[in-house]
DNA sequence: CAACTTGTGAAAAACCGGTTAACGCAGGCA
DNA sequence: TGCCTGCGTTAACCGGTTTTTCACAAGTTG
């Protein structure tokens, strides 16, 4: 069952809340305002607790294509992604880099 | 129980209520002169708070069809009905848009 | 330190939504 | 019938938001 179809289920992650069919992302009730990229990249993300992803993989389920060899982008919604986690759940580091290789969403921090 | 059909019951909304089979909308008692398709859409969004309503679900409800793919009838609805209820409620933003999916109603303004 | 990778602000481009206007259609009425 | 009115639909314009791209700063690795 991929995420984003069918029946997928709710993703709790501590204080925060994926609600995929929702269309939201809940931090302690609270809704987080994502755009639709940040949103599906969070939900791509918390899918795969503690699995570093490649930017390849991250960018097909989000983008649905390959990225051109020197895209950015997801690098670049990462960077929103954490300023707005970040601003919600100001002791937690979701979000974890891996040089050379990608990144990877830990549940507690 | 779907709503429009059978007996589905009112929905008071603080100063706004809907009485769906009175075919009404009323504020502090007086009743808004809304077109069949704007009570039906005020109605739906009314009948899912809080939940963001994706343009297919809206126009299914309310059309009961599925939207041509650059179909803008429930965005022009959604300002009407936007107009309507701010001439009567003024302080009140009820329909909130969510920018790549839809609108949610929010009883609370 | 040099080379490479990642973070991030900001501009440019693309996309989306708010709103108004125009049009067709149907019903009411003289 | 001919006119008027109101509703629903569609198209278009405009402004705002999001996405993409670029450039440089900051960080990491060997």
């Amino acid at each position: 069952m991929a995420i984003g179809t069918g029946s997928s289920s709710q993703l709790p992650v501590g204080r925060l809340e994926i609600r995929p069919e929702e269309h939201a992302a809940l931090v302690d009730g609270r809704p987080l305002s994502l755009t639709m990229r940040e949103l599906q990249l969070l939900i791509t993300l918390a899918s795969h607790p503690q699995r570093i992803m490649t930017r390849e993989e991250l960018f097909a389920e989000v983008w649905g294509s390959e990225p051109r060899r020197e895209d950015r982008s997801v690098d670049v919604y990462v960077s929103r992604l954490r300023a707005k986690l970040g601003q919600a759940l100001p002791d937690l580091q979701l979000i974890h880099t891996h040089n050379g290789i990608g990144y990877r969403f830990s549940p507690d921090g």
